[in-house]
DNA sequence: TGCTATTAAATAGCGCGCGATTTAATATCG
DNA sequence: CGATATTAAATCGCGCGCTATTTAATAGCA
């Protein structure tokens, strides 16, 4: 039966659409789980690494605002990162309430082994750059609406 | 700095398809929260209920093929759902190491206050269909390369 | 100043998701 | 038949992701 066939046909699609991104996102993950593995990194841990090669420095509330991510999720994330070597968290000498998180020379050093990464996702996602760029787009679109 | 201007856009590119993909599942898993919160359910608890409405009496291996999991996810999580009186979990006759899904007469009742939720979600995103129709035969065009 | 409100981060508890392993039942083959 | 291989589900341990709460520091204001 087609979507198309029945009264409630907007009802299932979007369901349809929730579930697609659910299970690619699962899909996503188990590729990163295999390429990161190497790296000892999970995938939020990589996020979480790549905000910080791009501005290091930043306070925890600042790399959750990237990765819409809240300190429930960061703050034990960070750790296990400072337990590997990777960065500081240390807090701020002008407001305590803050905690600077820094790279050492060590996580500054694995963003050469990380820069591998993105072309073997390219190469398992087997896409052409039109249509990532267009899907993005519409992810983020949708992220949009949904946050808003 | 645009993405077109570095040499290795194709790099950052799909990285940004990746992490849209991991937030935008976040930002719809918690406009599912909000809404299947009066069910008393969570979205995979609410995906296994729906796969059990399209066709009850599925083992555990049968759902988790519908839903990309397998038994480590779905054996705590059908185990709770039995434990809210939603199903029964018993081992088939005829092959003792199947487990059979059976819906009890609450969790067939359950799908009728459920049927409110799909529209709820359509409204949040708040996406044309031709959109939402879009965006999922590219969500599973990825996920079939990215599972392949 | 001193009081309250707000903010940042941490903590506790729960439910996934999964890699790895275990247990038990069935299938296969000499 | 019996030994081995395969299969289905369960179990264990870990890392998110989140709600709700707590702790501590700063802001705001009489």
């Amino acid at each position: 039966m087609n979507d198309h066939d029945t009264p409630d046909s907007l009802l299932k699609l979007d369901l349809q659409v929730c579930f697609a991104l659910y299970s690619t996102n699962l899909a996503m993950t188990k590729v990163y789980r295999r390429l990161l593995r190497e790296l000892g990194l999970t995938y939020p841990q990589y996020l979480v690494m790549m905000v910080l090669w791009e501005e290091d420095g930043q306070s925890v509330s600042e790399i959750g605002e990237r990765l819409f991510l809240d300190s429930a999720t960061l703050t034990p994330l960070l750790k296990r990162l400072e337990g590997m070597g990777l960065l500081s968290r240390r807090r701020a000498a002008d407001d305590e309430r803050r905690v600077r998180v820094r790279l050492t020379e060590q996580g500054r050093e694995l963003r050469i082994r990380a820069e591998a990464i993105p072309e073997a996702v390219a190469c398992a996602s087997q896409c052409q750059p039109e249509e990532l760029m267009a899907l993005k787009d519409q992810l983020h679109a949708l992220r949009r609406k949904l946050n808003g």
